[in-house]
DNA sequence: CGAGGAATGTAAATCGATTGTGAGCCGAAG
DNA sequence: CTTCGGCTCACAATCGATTTACATTCCTCG
């Protein structure tokens, strides 16, 4: 067999090399243990050397490389935040909060869009294999229906995950999946016991369909709501579909077209607000004189005409994920699986108003 | 001096071991080279190892680890997206384009904010300090003011930069970084030609600080013709200032006050044209009959009253920018800068008009 | 049958930082 | 004067993959 006297890479990429922790020790007369020991603080170092040290580092420019750090401390510094898409300010919300707090601890954001391809199909499981291959230190995940089966995959590998808005059903029960859900339920039980205080009895909702992940609970809350109030639900006041802002529009103009005669409609999505306040304002419809409406919205939304609704708390909900993610990542917690729920704020008006 | 006859770390953090690459080699009875070379299809291997070596790979469920590779490759597989934030639709557009882009070569994408504190502050240079740590193989960056010398801290650290949608200026003149631009100047000049062929000579403009980043081509566009008009210029149809929608609100109903009287006017940013828009709304305003409006937008803007606009191609923005980064990084331009410049499309009406 | 060359395979060095183990040195205690 | 304990510090192993420089085969052809 080979014997292989002098092998070795000399400099598959030689450009500029830059400061190793050997010159630094070499430069300031000791060893790279030490520097490392200095730098790290894991450990006390004499003033004398700690000076040395400290002249060597700046003289030579030295920063540390983070890739050898990682691949001796099996890490990353990377945390994934998987989302649809990004084009939605929904999803940019939970960026904002999450990249916060990540950034704070030290961590850096990989933004994951799952439906980049043209026709907004799901890109497959490959993506998850990347992440799960040590990729990053941990994963916050806004969880389609479809990346049920992936995300166990990416659990496999023993990344910690937190779920965001929602948890989907694994085919046996409930995910144990740390998780920061939105009271949808709450919501729209919230919105719809307005609209009959205030004297509303024939009441519409538009929102996802049911079944699905979100959908479930803003009926849910719907029913319950009629239910408490003792109104009989009636099936041609539901509108349940595509969460788009065009199928909030069709939806929503669906109700006022199919002689419900609704009073009173819940529009259950920022997006499909988005649409119903397009159809108010074709329409020429006067809210609430005409039609009391309620809706969802989120920070950036403008709201005209101005309607009440729902604020859903975007931004706090990527900062209390990754507050979470990064309590697991501290292994502070047990092995019990955390959960937070965060309400949605009413708003009576939209604030863009003064002038 | 110590000898240390046995030392080294056992495992810092002993949790799952994974498979390595030295592990294969054993199972499939072969050495690591081979197996490294097998899986990386940088040299031929005969069938016979080959298949040896996929089966202990799936036998072993070996996944290789990115960062060991990417320590000996002197590389990270990630580039950095630097906006001011991103919960605002324009830079989410600019992300999606971008990350689809990198995501198809192979890369992952961290987003950075610089202006995440609470008070919307610059974050300083810490964090290119942190990207230049040979943290990032490359950059997508939109430059603030601020960001400038800290463009230069990274720059010396070899990283490779394309700025998107300007170029600002350096003290000692030009940038020399490869940038994707938008082509404001063109899209106020085409704007303002417009209301001029539409007859109108009063026409105002509200758009962002001259002298700043982004208000000076624009100003310029709206000036260059109003004098191939030769239509004099009047200050007091100039209105300049802070670019968020309230600003444009402000700006906008300035103008109606001012005693100006403008039968006309190009609002030059995204923003400001949906501040622009809620005056008008709030005034009850027929446009176009009261008065011609027309301003910008991006895919995500619904713009109400429907005025005619210019798109802002945020998505492609991001998409050519990343192209641009994979080029320079794949060594393959020479030592020029890169630059493109996008044009910005003529909207007549919003496309969500259909029910 | 032996030389020459292509095809395959292997050993070991390397990327750059972290850390267990023990060596050297000092002053204090016996 | 010896010994012990406490501080600093250095050595070398390690994280896991890549790659150079050889070593071995295996053919083919003179």
């Amino acid at each position: 067999m080979g014997t292989g006297r002098s092998a070795g890479a000399p400099h598959p990429n030689p450009p500029l090399r830059r400061a190793t922790i050997a010159d630094v020790a070499r430069e300031a007369g000791t060893s790279p243990a030490l520097v490392s020991r200095f730098l790290t603080g894991n450990q006390r170092v004499s003033e004398a050397s700690a000076g040395r040290i400290r002249e060597a580092v700046d003289r030579l420019g030295y920063v540390p490389s983070v890739t050898a750090r990682n691949l001796r401390l099996r890490q990353t510094g990377l945390i994934a935040l998987v989302v649809p898409y990004l084009d939605n300010p929904l999803y940019s919300l939970h960026a904002t909060g999450a990249e916060r707090e990540l950034a704070a601890a030290g961590f850096l954001t990989v933004v994951c869009s799952t439906r980049t391809k043209p026709d907004g199909s799901y890109l497959g499981r490959s993506f998850f294999d990347t992440l799960g291959a040590g990729r990053v230190d941990g994963a916050l995940i806004f969880p389609y229906q479809e990346e049920v089966g992936d995300l166990d995959t990416l659990r496999a590998h023993g990344t910690p995950i937190v779920l965001i808005d929602r948890v989907p059903m694994l085919p046996d029960g409930i995910a144990p999946f740390d998780a920061v859900t939105v009271d949808n339920e709450g919501a729209v039980f919230d919105a719809t016991v307005r609209l009959i205080e205030d004297g509303h009895r024939r009441i519409g909702i538009v929102s996802l369909r049911e079944g699905s992940l979100s959908g479930t609970p803003r009926f849910r809350g719907y029913r319950k709501a009629l239910q408490a109030a003792g109104i009989a639900l009636n099936r041609d006041l539901v509108a349940l579909g595509d969460g788009s802002d065009m199928g909030g529009a069709s939806l929503f103009a669906g109700l006022l077209d199919n002689g419900c005669r609704p009073d009173a409609i819940v529009v259950a999505t920022t997006l499909q607000t988005r649409g119903a306040l397009d159809v108010v304002r074709r329409r020429e419809l006067q809210v609430p004189r005409d039609l009391a409406v309620i809706g969802y919205r989120h920070d950036q939304s403008v709201l005209w005409p101005d309607i009440p609704a729902y604020r859903y708390p975007g931004e706090m909900l990527g900062e209390v994920a990754a507050q979470m993610l990064l309590r697991r990542l501290s292994g502070k917690d047990g092995g019990d699986v955390l959960s937070e729920s965060l309400g949605l704020e009413f708003v009576p008006s939209s604030p863009l108003q003064m002038h």
